[in-house]
RNA sequence: GGUCGGUUCGUCUAGUCCGGUCAGGACGCCAGGUUUUCAUCCUGGUAACACGGGUUCAAAUCCCGUACCGACUACCA
């Protein structure tokens, strides 16, 4: 292995849309390998042939695509290390494991699943737990009891077999994990992991060891979930006598309330994404939401996850990509788990919708407008966002922020009427007007200057006048500057809705 | 049950390695200010070292124990 190289690796299971966890995961990995100049590969690990789920695949690779989280190598890109798909290189495995058996490192066992269930059902009732260990394997059906011409025969009489890792009985295993620092475990508590199935499989443990030393990966960046299965992998690599990666195990992201990690059942109640991407279930049919469709921006997404566990040191909480990768280092990743927080989510969108060019964010709009029935030219829409981006988490909030901009309010809102338009209302709106109709500079400088000395010369109150006037104009008491709403719908518009708004809402007794 | 991991404001976290500033920032929340409304924005406030021992002049920081939480414990990954 050519040690000075960086090489990690992404390796989801396509059993499903991919969780914003292992978006994380994937995004730590990224961030690695660009941090150190190293690449980044994605590999499918699809060993389990019964829990294969069309479209997964696809899903993962196209959230990787809109998060502009891109990789060097892969299944979708090729590579040196083809073929990056599990159940293509299926012919490989099987040659390791048998190497395993020749320097007795594990063994063939032929218990079939269901004596290993019926053992375990006996042990819990005599409230033992059973596993698969040094000791039990000095009395199961495997080649470590029978003879070797017992288990040849049986093997060439086509009994199903699966092999099994041999674990030392008492040896104390030392690890270093990156971000937990050392992990000290006794190879007594292990159990014979299978590594073998018996459909002609390797499981993850075989699969993922092989490639990773295949594939020359030299960082193994990965959930806490895999920390338990670490000394067994690190025996692998030294049963093939093969050095081993180094590995770093990530926290957790908890679900936003109680306990346990977030799971999708936590988006569904209380009610934000938990998957990049929507997603439908091919069987159920079953839809579950995903940021891209949500409204997110990716770069918000991706900056909202990726301090979700690690910090820059320092105070600053907003980080392009490219600066994230300058930024990271995986001794600032934390060791405990992050619930996770949909309040902050937001909070991180609005920040990069504000930043946000007016006129692209215009673009996002317009396809809103076009579903209200609304064309108007970009000019325009740039202009009306450029007055209500601030006030906004998403653009799709942008309607509720502008709708006025687009068309005369239809009703008036019932509070603000009753707030707002008083007994002198009508009397002053329609001197309003008039005052109105005779400005020929509509700039909202100009006829802001000349409503605030016409207000002051009668001696109008200003909250008074011109709330009743936003009143009509926007049908309630919200909205950006008055006079900027006037200036960009116009003097003709204003006037007609003023005309109108008189009409409506008449005279108070 | 067993093994491993974790524990600083409600949440994300800095500080822990190399003991010593009112334990800092952000989100949220609350209050005030700005404003013609709402939002933004500005200012301020709220609020934490899981617990118990020990070592020390001094512990969030080092040691031990306890509690709690989590992950894992499949011919799944």
């Amino acid at each position: 292995m050519n040690q000075n190289k960086i090489r990690v690796r992404f390796a989801p299971s396509p059993t499903g849309p991919l969780h914003i966890g292992g978006v994380r995961t994937a995004l730590y990995n990224y961030l690695f390998a660009r941090n150190s100049g190293g690449k980044f590969i994605l590999r499918i690990e699809d060993t389990d042939q019964t829990r294969f789920v069309p479209g997964a695949e696809e899903y993962i690779i196209e959230s990787f695509k809109w998060c502009g989280i891109e990789f060097d190598e892969g299944v979708h890109i090729g590579g040196p290390f083809e073929p990056y798909r599990q159940s293509e290189r299926k012919d490989i495995y099987k040659a390791y494991a048998e190497q395993l058996i020749a320097s007795g490192n594990a063994y063939y066992a032929f218990d079939t699943p269901e004596e290993l269930d019926a053992l375990r059902l006996q042990y819990e009732a005599e409230k033992k737990t059973f596993v698969y260990n040094h000791e039990a394997r000095k009395f199961l059906k495997n080649a470590l009891v029978l003879s070797d011409a017992e288990t040849k025969k049986l093997i060439e009489s086509g009994a199903a077999y699966v092999i099994r890792f041999k674990n030392p009985e008492d040896e104390i295993i030392r690890m270093e994990d990156l971000i937990r620092g050392e992990v000290v475990v006794n190879t007594q508590v292990l159990d014979d992991k299978i590594l073998f199935k018996s459909d002609g499989m390797p499981t993850y443990h075989l699969a993922n060891v092989v490639d990773d030393h295949l594939m020359e990966i030299s960082h193994v960046i990965r959930g806490e979930e895999w920390l338990p299965s670490m000394p067994l992998h690190i025996l692998l690599y030294k049963a093939f006598g093969w050095e081993a990666p180094k590995f770093a195990h990530l926290p957790l992201l908890l679900k936003p309330d109680g306990k346990g990690k977030l799971s999708k059942r936590d988006g569904d109640r209380m009610g934000f994404p938990v998957f990049p991407l929507q997603w439908q279930d091919p069987k159920s049919g079953e839809t579950s939401h995903g940021y891209r469709e949500d409204g997110y921006f990716p770069d918000a997404f991706v900056n909202m996850l990726a301090l979700l566990g690690w910090n820059p040191g320092d105070e600053r909480e907003i980080f392009s990509l490219e600066e994230l990768a300058k930024a990271f280092t995986i001794e600032r990743v934390g060791k405990s788990g992050s619930r996770f927080d949909p309040e902050k989510a937001k909070w991180f969108n609005h920040q990069y919708l504000v930043k946000k060019e007016d006129a692209e964010l215009a673009q996002l709009y317009i396809p809103f407008l076009i579903e209200k029935g609304i064309s108007a030219d970009l000019d325009y829409v740039t202009q009306v966002v450029k007055l209500v981006k601030e006030r906004a988490h998403f653009v799709y909030e942008f309607w509720e922020q502008s709708d006025f901009f687009f068309r005369a309010p239809e009703v008036f809102d019932e509070q603000a009427v009753k707030k707002r338009w008083k007994q002198d209302s009508y009397d002053q709106i329609a001197e309003l007007k008039e005052l109105l109709s005779g400005i020929e500079n509509f700039s909202s400088e100009n006829t802001e200057e000349i409503v605030k000395k016409w207000l002051e010369e009668k001696g109008y109150g200003m909250g008074a006048v011109l709330n009743a006037f936003r009143l009509i104009i926007v049908g309630g008491l919200r909205g950006p500057h008055m006079f900027d709403i006037i200036s960009l719908i116009g003097q003709e518009e204003t006037l007609r809705r003023l005309e109108i708004g008189l009409h409506e809402l008449g005279k108070k007794e």
